[in-house]
DNA sequence: TTATGTGAAAGGATTCACAGCC
DNA sequence: GGCTGTGAATCCTTTCACATAA
């Protein structure tokens, strides 16, 4: 069994965080934690927990189950979570001085090092304790503290403008917050934050009233 | 073809409001767009573009594509985005203050109704024109303005005990904006918004240092 | 006895490829 | 010529079920 990052399944990768969650919430309470239970409260099925930890080796012991902290800590390793991550933020309207005042980053090892806008009345001021600079200056902060994660919080008009100015000085990992599909060159990574489209996947299935077949052209 | 909303799989259902998002942006600009453009704009293959929306019906033309607007407006239709929908929204602090703020909702039809908190200083007060109530009265507010659809922004401890709550009282769906696996009854359906997952779902294609083989057990 | 790790089987989702229509 | 709608084929994901180990 020789792992190559890219033979990881992305669905598997998307659950990592999931795992690395609960475990965080067991640690102290339990010492050992089976794949029945973190199934029960992730609600996926036993196996599934099993296959995907078994694709990065074999962390559990038969009888008993997995270790919580040594199996916590190993995933975080996997998912390169034992170190810092730098990002920078581009657009500091109201959404931006949300994301900068969100302090669950900071405790997850997720530091916001710069921030940029265009708004000159701006650059300058701190928000968190956050500089904000001028746009042009984006390059410059990015290479100089090698920062590889970028958060879009711009205007959705300014979006795509935004993402391709941050794949250009390198930046490979992006998290964007505006309600636009983003397009990204292959290598880079694009996750959509958007709690409308959330709360738009969930009304399908409240609306019980007026069949479906009405709706057919 | 008769389509049952049980028939239809959740992928596809979670596909239709990136679909909606598209066509918004592109109504006014085009009459008729075709599958391929679609999937360009979406980063998705026009087959699977076609074939999702072969489950609702027949919305094209050959030859031609799809009628922008008429397309936009069966799939709101479908997805129940044709109407208001009602939020109550449980724990204000500093994410709950910024939900409340975030102009999105109610721009894309989503009404936060009412908030709830425990913390009495709060209860009475308004933010963003909206009242702050004290938890007890979240049955009372769900009922007589028949809510459907809540919003958990409470801090992770207690989290799962607004869920509970909320679905004590009546509530299909919840945006869970708090870090925790919560659980939910059958029947239903909860989404998670958590952008440090975001973050974290993207770090392991960042870490190319130190092969995943050194760290497998 | 209990619970992992894992091939094999089943079940879903996506893509192919083309007939049919504009 | 261009593009949809759709069975068939492929690919991917999840579950089953059991040998294996503590």
């Amino acid at each position: 069994l020789r792992p190559e990052v890219g033979a990881i399944r992305e669905v598997v990768v998307a659950r990592l965080p999931l795992y690395i969650r609960v475990l965080s919430r067991l640690e102290g309470e339990k010492e050992i934690v089976s794949s029945q239970e973190l199934g029960y409260r992730l609600q996926l099925s036993a196996a599934q927990i099993r296959k995907d930890l078994s694709l990065f080796g074999k962390f559990g012991k038969q009888g008993r189950g997995y270790d919580v902290s040594g199996l916590l800590g190993a995933l975080r390793r996997i998912m390169g979570l034992d170190r810092e991550w730098a990002m920078v933020l581009v657009g500091v309207g109201r959404l931006g001085r949300a994301v900068l005042d969100y302090g669950r980053f900071t405790r997850a090892g997720f530091r916001i090092v710069a921030a940029f806008d265009i708004d000159q009345a701006l650059v300058g001021k701190r928000i968190g304790g956050v500089l904000i600079q001028d746009v042009t200056e984006l390059g410059d902060t990015v290479h100089s503290k090698g920062v590889r994660i970028g958060i879009v919080s711009a205007p959705a008009s300014q979006a795509q403008g935004v993402v391709d100015s941050m794949v250009g000085v390198g930046i490979k990992a992006i998290l964007n917050y505006a309600p636009v599909a983003a397009r990204v060159p292959p290598g880079v990574r694009l996750r959509d934050i958007d709690p409308v489209m959330a709360a738009q996947s969930i009304t399908f299935y409240l609306r019980e009233e007026s069949p479906l077949e009405e709706l057919m052209p």
